[in-house]
DNA sequence: TATTGTTATACTCTATAACTATA
DNA sequence: TATAGTTATAGAGTATAACAATA
């Protein structure tokens, strides 16, 4: 699919949501290419950063993401260099994930693209528009 | 001295628009589970029968679904007796797909099956906030 | 030459079950 | 017994290329 229709069937809030949703990670993924990574890896560098060493069952949970795509995910970010596993001081059975100091840059890159995916999908709403519609969404259940 | 707004932390939105349609997606695909359909079969079912007798090119550009991934789709709601594949009375090429009696009453069940999955997912949003926040998601890029 | 439908294919995403090592 | 991480696997979703029939 390459094509960018209007035209809506009925409105629907759910089916509009899947169909924004959808293409907000499509072009955070065609963004990312450069850097090898996918939209799910910027999540986990990101939630990792801001939360600061998540074990990856909470990474998991955090995100909604299975904890087997968890590790596969981790996996990738850490053969780039972007984060460590670290021993969890009391319990050997989990892991913290760590953003290195490259991660943190690629982070801090990443964030920007980010940010432009959001503003060209937000274009035409006004600054207290842009505020409604996320505080609406984070109500969602 | 006036509280400045909130700022909306830019690529957050999408991540949410992502998280929700996801849900939405996947608690459509289980109500439906009972019809053996799929949310992308109903959203096939609901534009054929809202337009009447749409090319399968034409619901490809409609729904944002590709070409190949109508035929498949086609195939199985024509398997299932739900729609026709009738020949364009100019272009021998091109196939309608048109709603049969008993895929029109599938789509009345099925209705509200999607009605309920949306009434849930906005349980916390008043009508005016269900308004408000539809009209700002048919405004996204 | 271009377009519609179709087949084949590959890759990503999602979800589940089962295993290991620890608790 | 239960939990964190891991591996393997299968199904669904997405995207591309190539082909036949027709325009």
């Amino acid at each position: 699919m390459t094509q960018e229709p209007p035209p809506v069937p009925s409105g629907r809030v759910g089916y509009l949501l899947a169909r924004a949703g959808g293409r907000a990670i499509r072009n955070l993924n065609r963004a990312l290419e450069p850097y090898g990574l996918r939209s799910r890896h910027y999540t986990v560098l990101s939630a990792s950063a801001e939360h600061g060493g998540l074990s990856q069952r909470e990474l998991g949970l955090v995100l909604g993401v299975d904890p087997s795509a968890v590790v596969a995910l981790v996996d990738d970010l850490q053969r780039e260099g972007l984060v460590r596993r670290d021993p969890h001081p009391e319990d050997r059975r989990t892991r913290l994930v760590v953003v290195t100091d490259e991660g943190a840059r690629t982070l801090a890159e990443t964030r920007k693209l980010a940010r432009g995916v959001d503003d060209e999908l937000l274009a035409d709403l006004d600054a207290a528009e842009k505020r409604t519609l996320e505080e609406l969404l984070l109500r969602l259940r």
